[in-house]
DNA sequence: ATAACACTATCATCTGTTCGGTTGCTTCGA
DNA sequence: TCGAAGCAACCGAACAGATGATAGTGTTAT
């Protein structure tokens, strides 16, 4: 039976590397379904294909796998808000416009990722939620930034920034809790919506104005030689 | 000595009811914090002051006691955001604009009932699941109805109506976790502050002109009569 | 040979829940 | 008015089940 020695053979040569990710893969998707209080380490193990035993092989115990869990999804998110504000340039709108929409993108796309990172942090310990909450505090920042100085060169309302991001950053999370992949919806048209009705709610009248009422696209925003409305069609 | 014989009068006479109350106080309180998961019934018991197998008198369980909470607070709010609605009258933007700011408000003064509420319903089974999710799908309705009106009328823009309604929720509830009733900001405050954006948000921009820069508040949409921006002051 | 991996068996601990018994207030008949 | 019965609240003790974690022992690949 070559077969069963092929797959032997691949499983052998591949067999920690693979079954550490098998872990960390099912073990973010029990406790972001389950949650991780319900989630014990023998359904990670059978999930696996291995006995609880040997997932300490692997891991330093489940609280520990949780952090390195919340860690990354964190650390990823970040790193990818990073790199969209990045992209679009110095302009606040357009970064706004660029966090909330990638915000978005990312939770339909790391569904289970936020969740568990948002989720579950009452389950870590103090000196795990000091490791992650600066990270969160970073993300925020890059928000209240955008919004602070949109509002300081006139084109937003002077509107409470804290309280603001604070609405913006759970209206993306909470898109964890509804989006379905094989749903109608694209992970950018749901981040496009977003961020659309964010800046509308937030620009003066005036600012407002050139936009119309289309949905406001980033190219709009991109385009800082001049603000001309309605020419969407090619 | 007739106070000690009053205080037990008067703590034997109520002592039913007010233990049942100081349980569910408690519980609330502890199922928020620390999460269901991580409350003990002994956590409970020593948090109102009485052995475990005494709550037994009082409670059909653990389980029990965290649906009735669950229960009572979505029953509670939507039955607030109903009231609410009928206050305001038939007009669609009113509506929308009532429903967000008592819901945030609610979401402010009863903080522990949201976020239990929110957070803990996978500790629930599959019936008692059964009977919660109806209430939360009428609340979803008064929002969806609203805004459908609203576009109907050619008020607000053709929005994807179940993406927005369920990042207003979303945003409504995450105030549950960082509103400090000893902070800067009233209730009424905040949830005027979300229902602001939200509207501008949503309006079309002939909707929105008639509302400048200044904060929208409830009465400028009450005012059916004239729209007139500016006289806020008396 | 060695190091990495996985298994069996077992542990102490914590959980929600139950049972039997005690207390003390209330009710009611004599 | 008095005393006995009834009753609800409370408690100490204990239990069965599940949990995360460990020790020791193969087993495999390099």
């Amino acid at each position: 039976m070559p077969d069963e020695l092929a797959s032997k053979i691949v499983a052998a040569k591949s067999t920690k590397r693979a079954t550490k990710q098998l872990i960390y893969e099912h073990a973010l998707r029990l406790f972001a379904t389950r949650s991780y209080a319900k989630t014990g380490l023998r359904d990670i193990a059978q999930a696996v294909g291995v006995e609880v035993a040997s997932l300490y092989t692997h891991i330093d115990g489940k609280n520990a796998l949780l952090f390195d869990l919340m860690d990354y999804g964190t650390r990823d998110l970040l790193q990818r808000l990073t790199s969209a504000i990045e992209d679009v340039g110095p302009d606040p709108l357009a970064r706004l416009y660029a966090l909330v929409r990638e915000h978005v993108a990312v939770t339909c796309r790391r569904q289970n990722q936020t969740l568990v990172a948002f989720n579950e942090i009452r389950e870590l310990n103090t000196q795990q939620r000091d490791k992650i909450i600066p990270l969160r505090e970073e993300i925020e920042n890059l928000y209240i930034a955008a919004v602070e100085d949109a509002i300081a060169d006139g084109r937003m309302r002077p509107v409470n920034v804290r309280v603001t991001v604070y609405g913006i950053l759970a209206m993306g999370r909470g898109v964890a809790t509804w989006y379905r992949p094989d749903g109608p919806l694209t992970p950018e048209q749901v981040g496009s919506e977003y961020a659309d009705q964010v800046l509308r709610g937030l620009l003066t009248t005036a600012s407002l104005a050139r936009f119309g009422d289309e949905p406001i696209e980033l190219t709009d925003l991109l385009d800082t030689t001049r603000g001309e409305p309605g020419h969407r069609n090619p």
